[in-house]
DNA sequence: CATAAAATACCACTTAATAGGTATTTCATA
DNA sequence: TATGAAATACCTATTAAGTGGTATTTTATG
């Protein structure tokens, strides 16, 4: 049975998230609902909690800040947060500050409860992100061909043979993308091609 | 200069492709244009040729048979089949006959002059077909899962991790879906997914 | 219940991709 | 003409993917 707090400005979330975790009654029991931020932590000195779901974005409070204190008083209580935006930045620090998620609100219901459910059991769940060129950085256009090719289902010794150079060049040009992508695998880097409209 | 034959039915396509080439008049060199496919071992009996551009789908003549007959006779001609439909059983046979390439009509002229300069060089051209599935078979509830988070650039461990299996599992999976679609790697199982809306 | 499909899992091996480095040539342009 | 970006190329590693095989358990269905 995980004891649940969740802190939120907006009653909406509130009673929407307790909704959802009490179709698990066995499972999940909403132990407090707090509206105003900073009385979380004269609650959590009361009232034993397995798991904090908090908003970030919060009027009068630091949520990033909010989250700090509770991982550091309360080091066996998971927090994860649960917001509207997901800005990289955010994501960020919610990882730095020791945070155990970074869920979204318009995720629908069946993928919350499923990233809860992963948190619970102490697997941290932070979005993988969107993969995006910063404005300094672009693909040429050798990059672009290559790219275009990969979509074609190619491998980069049939792009080499394609193109007239070594599989050498074709290597430097992919991992040239990837890295412009800060991307790992082929694999983000096509659904960047798709999204974009490059494939 | 390569001296190029072109042999359609169509008179239109005949044209067509003769303009194009002739947009290099240094590089080809049109020497025959015929509409009654069953001259063209005559012809080719009579006059040198380097290259030759079928058509295959002609009233009154299987155009494999045809081509199998100039390639043996002829096997220092390239032959390349210029075609409206790239149906997957064709591009097999003209392959298995030793044709040279498979092209679409529907290709834009600078595709398809690229295509032919391949040929012309020696390198066989054949469409990468779209991979699909036959009726028989489907991907499964567990293989679209896991197509989906290959979609969202996971790999085949972190995959495991997330649906609380051995990375073993993931791997066979992955296999299965590549066999389903006889893709040889992930960017084309990807490009499927993307095109069917599984991603 | 028998059967087939699906999901799970492991082994061994080969190939491709990824990651780090460095270096040269070409080309546009400030 | 000096500079930087782009394209080219090679080196050595390590990791992941792909390919072949087999085998067990679970689940749905006639």
């Amino acid at each position: 049975m995980t004891r649940v707090l969740l802190v939120d400005d907006h009653t909406l979330f509130l009673d929407g998230l307790e909704l959802l975790l009490s179709r698990f009654p066995g499972q999940y029991s909403v132990v407090g609902k707090i509206h105003e931020p900073l009385k979380t932590i004269d609650f959590l000195e009361g009232v034993s909690v397995d798991l904090v779901l908090m908003d970030i974005e919060m009027p009068g409070v630091n949520g990033v800040d909010l989250l700090k204190r509770i991982v550091s008083r309360f080091p066996l209580v998971r927090v994860a947060v649960v917001t509207m935006h997901d800005e990289d930045q955010f994501i960020q620090e919610v990882m730095a500050a020791g945070g155990h998620g970074f869920l979204l609100k318009s995720w629908d219901s069946e993928d919350l409860l499923q990233k809860v459910n992963y948190i619970t059991q102490g697997i941290k769940v932070f979005p993988s992100r969107p993969k995006r060129l910063n404005q300094s950085e672009h693909f040429s256009d050798r990059e672009s061909e290559i790219l275009r090719l990969l979509g074609k289902g190619k491998n980069s010794f049939e792009i080499a043979e394609e193109l007239f150079i070594t599989i050498n060049t074709v290597k430097t040009h992919r991992r040239n993308m990837l890295r412009k992508l800060k991307a790992t695998n082929t694999s983000q880097l096509l659904r960047f091609g798709y999204d974009n409209n490059l494939i």
